[in-house]
DNA sequence: TTGTACGCGTTATCAT
DNA sequence: ATGATAACGCGTACAA
């Protein structure tokens, strides 16, 4: 039913080789015949079946991201940028939503490989357990063997492994923040730790504990509690913190979008932010000036790191195998952290605001 | 290097046929056979070539999902949806961000087509343009030719295409929306249109246009103002009402999200909602209930369309061509919306709270 | 139950 | 400049 280079080349009056070369336009074709050609091929509506395409020049033009979560702007930012540099390398962006589910980052990397994709960009932390790490590391070396290039852009790929990395200062941003908490005078903090066995939120974590004790601080004297990356999960911690009417002073939540749920929800429960409790996010999205009131934060240069991954992964940059690179963080102070208020515990109770 | 099927046949002392017997299953093989070539394959590292599967097969385990906007929570919600549905399918979804661009729209369309993906989903609404829609009528056909599925989610399908359709009741929610609105009171609306010359917004349009119309009301009395779906657009609507004091007791906006940009801007104006102005959304998204005060929006039953939409895509369910899905609009009356209050031009100039 | 052999639609290498 | 033709790796009638 579809027409194929052969269908083409009957009617054009010529060998299909001939059409494959106007096709492609890496050979000389006379001017003649080119335009008899392409009008055979608008004729027939012709499509080049990517498939057979690749099979035998083995390579595609496609290149898989991915994602934790698509409805997440930090990976949109990410993938979004990754996207321009395939663009421009005339590359097909392909993205798939993992859920975060370590099996479903596999399963996908496997199938992308399959499809013999040019390149595989894994964005995002990702699981710290050493299966999932191993199992990866499999797939990478498997994938570099059939040629397809794989990047990892907001972890480091697994240690040996030919795949580069694009890796943001977590550790670095959150001591810097911690350090700026600090320097305000808050002492009683709660940090929101994002989700567990995570290398994101681990290196956040690492980051605001060594702060702590370079400070002279017990780290063990702050509150540490699981939450997602999501809003939801700022909004539920939120609550929860003043249902527990807990002694603090500023909450740290993992992510911005967990730091505006929890603005949210303290603000619905009265308490106000900063005069009573301070709050600060990471990355530095959007929604952290669109918050009220803006979020004092981390920057994460999101956008350069992953034109930086994309180009590595389309090879319009070329690097040593097995390359970090290290993109740096940035404190964003804004209004929402002040010196300490009366805290979490004296503002519960009061008259809900509005 | 990469192992192919003959490869792991001569290991395994045995054809390249039978082996790709064990691979798919679907013809009997002696379990001792099955054995050695399970053993040759894993020994082997070997992994399907997709591109000659699918020469072969003449068909691939891809389904195709075309976004306007990946970090936008309505395509996530739809992407997800669609995605559960390929996966149960056995199929790799992938993601493809269109950027609200037609022209895009068009190449992801060719690029999926090229890969001869199983199916393709395109979501949200698009342009009204004649060219474009003549346009996608085209790739649709040719898609279909080729045996690639199209479904449309969010728009209906270019007339006497053979795709099927997943509509949402735009027209009859805005319709349900803007009767409440007037129910309580309200006479001066501002309504933020969403982009022009987009279906979705036009519908949406055209609802509210007809409720005022059947009113009483001279639509021409209320303001149209264009605006994008983001949050951004919404902040930046808001601004621009309150810069110019116009003159209205509610806002409606395109969407949640704006919506929720339009609440934030008006709250750091000194605005109240819903004492001064109310503000309504669409979609009912997870934000329409966080943002304070909750939304008064329209629910749209997205995650069911999606899911429709998705087992049309993957053949689950069988429909006639061309079929047109119609999913009802239910309103969702929150907060956000109450009895006119002293209007934005009363509210502007009021000291700044917070 | 297993093997042989051909076709799927392109690209690329030789000739011409 | 153009035409034959051999891969590319897999699925599948058909034969055994």
């Amino acid at each position: 039913m579809a027409a194929t280079l052969a269908d083409v080349a009957a009617r054009a009056g010529v060998s299909s080789a001939t059409v494959s070369r106007v096709l492609n336009g890496n050979y000389p074709v006379a001017e003649a015949t080119r335009r008899r050609v392409t009008e055979a091929l608008r004729e027939l509506n012709y499509v080049v079946n990517g498939p057979a395409r690749a099979l035998a020049a083995a390579t595609s033009e496609v290149l898989g991201v991915l994602v934790n979560d698509v409805s997440d702007p930090f990976f949109g930012v990410l993938a979004s940028g990754i996207q321009r540099e395939a663009a421009e390398a005339d590359l097909l962006t392909m993205i798939c939503h993992t859920a975060g589910s370590a099996d479903d980052e596999l399963r996908y990397m496997e199938l992308l490989l399959r499809q013999r994709a040019r390149a595989i960009v894994v964005t995002g932390g990702g699981p710290e357990d050493g299966g999932h790490r191993r199992r990866t590391a499999d797939l990478v070396r498997q994938s570099v063997a059939r040629g397809t290039r794989v990047v990892f852009c907001g972890r480091e790929a697994p240690p040996d492994s030919e795949a580069a990395s694009v890796v943001f200062d977590n550790h670095g941003g959150a001591a810097a923040l911690t350090r700026l908490l600090l320097a305000a005078g808050h002492r009683r903090i709660a940090y929101l730790t994002g989700p567990p066995h995570h290398t994101t939120s681990s290196a956040r974590v690492a980051g605001a504990r060594q702060a702590l004790t370079e400070a002279g601080i017990d780290p063990d004297s702050c509150l540490w509690i699981r939450s997602g990356f999501s809003r939801a999960a700022g909004l539920e911690a939120g609550r929860e913190l003043v249902r527990a009417a807990v002694d603090c002073t500023a909450v740290v939540a993992g992510n911005d979008l967990t730091a505006s749920g929890v603005i949210a929800s303290l603000r619905a429960c009265g308490v106000r932010v900063p005069e009573d409790v301070s709050v600060a996010g990471f990355d530095d999205l959007p929604v952290a000036v669109d918050v009220v009131p803006e979020l004092t934060t981390v920057r994460l240069p999101l956008r350069s790191g992953a034109v930086t991954a994309g180009r590595i992964a389309t090879g319009t940059e070329r690097t040593a195998p097995g390359v970090v690179v290290r993109m740096p963080a940035e404190l964003r102070s804004r209004e929402s952290v002040a010196a300490p208020g009366g805290g979490l515990s004296g503002a519960v109770g009061l008259p809900r605001e509005r």
